[in-house]
DNA sequence: AACGTTAATGGGAACGTTCCCAACTCACTG
DNA sequence: CAGTGAGTTGGGAACGTTCCCATTAACGTT
């Protein structure tokens, strides 16, 4: 009824060889073996549509070929490009990617790593939502192939991967002075558990004063209207030419909300947002955001974990990446009058 | 140097008891055991940092407690929200989701689904991309559980979850016309591959004019403006109040940077579209947009599955679920002269 | 002609589990 | 007091691979 799987054995009787060459065959020593054997057993496998099992062989030393990604919240667009950029490094390389979500939930973290772990996965790419040391300390003493992404965590000396938060900073102030604005309003969100929030965050303080910025800043535990409404209110009417500066895609979101409900022309108080997204350039006038190349950082963690895996350290893997500004109307203290359009508001 | 993962036989010696009573232990026999030796178990395996090896596991007939999922687009927030929702509902049940990613490419999605097979997976959710019929068929009748998830696959016999197309299009249609829209334009990606196109298509020409309304299609190859604004710039320009009806969420967003490059209110012109995104509320006055309600569709994906790997069939699984309309600015012909807040645009 | 040397193959033992079956211990029954 | 049965426990054989080592054949070299 369910002619379940065939296995190595069958290939190897239909074939009339034995299993090692069998093994061999799906192997990394294919060379070592004669054309003709090579053509019986290709013969043989594809008529009893054979695939090892990778189970089996992730038990016996060959290695799983499987890589394990934590994200700490995959509704976040931000966070699937990373996935996306490491799914396709990974397959480029033969290796698959099982991705597990943390829904922002350290508890759920805790497990969610316990069960990568227990799937004899090669290498980690963790993108951490809270800080679990020790597990990661366990696992990293026990040898696998670990690398941080985006968010680093406390005292675990491992490789991280991600943007470099105080070029970021340093180029989205840049901007906002040459654009003309006195005043910038950073609002982040609680930066108690994310290493990048927290960088950036200093960054800011650091930087705003030397650009002849006047600075403030906004945390935030909730994105609620509510929680945003009475500062950004404030700030809108206070002196000089005034911009926010958004920490990331979801502050952004939040803020625009935010203008929008305050009936806010973007441009005349500026808006900035680290992260882009498909709709920045469609809100009219364009929100001007700081891109990441997601594609290029999950890349980069793939590397990275291979190389830790060979033990060889061949390329030189960036750890951090640089931004590229997306220009738009919504850091634009005077409008230009002719009509707006998405294509002028992608160009820089 | 690296005390590689403890196994199941340490733990047995330091409890000084058999490998059979520890896999029982951990397996679904733990009431079989006295309670001395469970605890003498549990501290062992405590000192030792057991973890139960899940390839292991899944070699001898134990179940590899895997599910996998194939996504056809891991950008579009849609399918990540199914993502999202199939996962809870895994976890929820025990088990753990290997996620691909096809890219929308159907070769790619062949080899994606023999990775999957490779992994001993337990069952399958599978969102197409192209029509894996064959590959499908062979999974299927070597007893792997299979359910397919928004988009059906041309002669499988497999359970398909997902939106209720004929109702969304009904939805839609009866909201448009309710607003007094008396022509509308149905714009959606090519329908060849994927079900859920064609059948919210032929709904749409089935369902139109019974309700009065003049009715007109565009097909899109690409998304790009230039296919999109020709078409567009002629029916906005067409007798009677018009509206636009967007297939789904990519659609959505081209066509409102349609509405955008060429100046159209919407709401004079209508727009509404199938899929919820975070900026449908945001953009003045509103998309009008029928939700999906993705955490369900994932959660009875993955009941649907269960119930085929035990056999019986407990609870009826919905296979077509019902939208959910936001009605917003973008249908509303003649907008409310107070001012537009997100609230307000997201109560129906 | 006897001897390494290399290339191509095969046979078994692992890997860490689960599962089947056997064995042992009790406490009861007849 | 043997016999039955339930409740526990242990021993071994799988599962499908890979890897190590042994074997064979073929080919030069001395």
């Amino acid at each position: 009824m369910s002619p379940s799987r065939a296995t190595l054995i069958e290939v190897a009787t239909l074939a009339e060889t034995s299993k090692s060459s069998v093994s061999r065959f799906f192997g990394t020593e294919r060379n070592k073996l004669s054309p003709a054997l090579c053509e019986r057993i290709e013969r043989a496998a594809h008529t009893l549509g054979y695939r090892p099992n990778l189970m089996a062989r992730g038990l016996k030393g060959g290695g799983s070929r499987l890589l394990g990604m934590l994200v700490a919240d995959i509704r976040n667009p931000f966070s699937v490009a990373l996935v996306h950029g490491v799914e396709q490094a990974a397959r480029a390389q033969g290796y698959s990617l099982i991705v597990c979500n943390t829904d922002n939930d350290p508890a759920l973290e805790q497990t969610q790593l316990a069960t990568l772990a227990a799937y004899q996965v090669e290498g980690l790419v963790i993108n951490a939502s809270g800080q679990p040391e020790a597990p990661l300390q366990t696992l990293m003493h026990s040898g696998v192939p670990l690398v941080l992404l985006d968010r680093e965590v406390n005292q675990l000396k491992a490789d991280v991967i991600g943007l470099d938060n105080a070029q970021a900073i340093d180029m989205a102030l840049d901007h906002l002075a040459l654009q003309g604005y006195r005043s910038v309003l950073y609002v982040s969100e609680s930066p108690t558990q994310a290493s990048t929030r927290q960088a950036r965050l200093i960054r800011f303080k650091q930087q705003a004063r030397p650009r002849g910025l006047t600075r403030r800043t906004l945390l935030l535990d909730s994105l609620e209207l509510e929680a945003v409404m009475p500062t950004l209110k404030a700030f809108a009417q206070s002196a000089g030419p005034t911009a926010v500066l958004c920490g990331n895609g979801n502050v952004t979101l939040a803020l625009a909300r935010g203008f929008q409900r305050l009936g806010l022309a973007m441009g005349q108080v500026g808006l900035m947002g680290i992260d882009e997204l498909d709709w920045c350039a469609l809100i009219a006038p364009g929100i001007t955001t700081l891109a990441q190349p997601t594609d290029a950082i999950g890349a980069a963690a793939v590397t990275c974990l291979l190389n830790q895996l060979k033990g060889t350290t061949p390329a030189t893997v960036i750890h951090r990446h640089a931004p590229r500004l997306l220009a738009r109307g919504s850091t634009q203290r005077s409008p230009t009058l002719s009509s707006f359009t998405p294509e002028q508001a992608n160009n820089p």
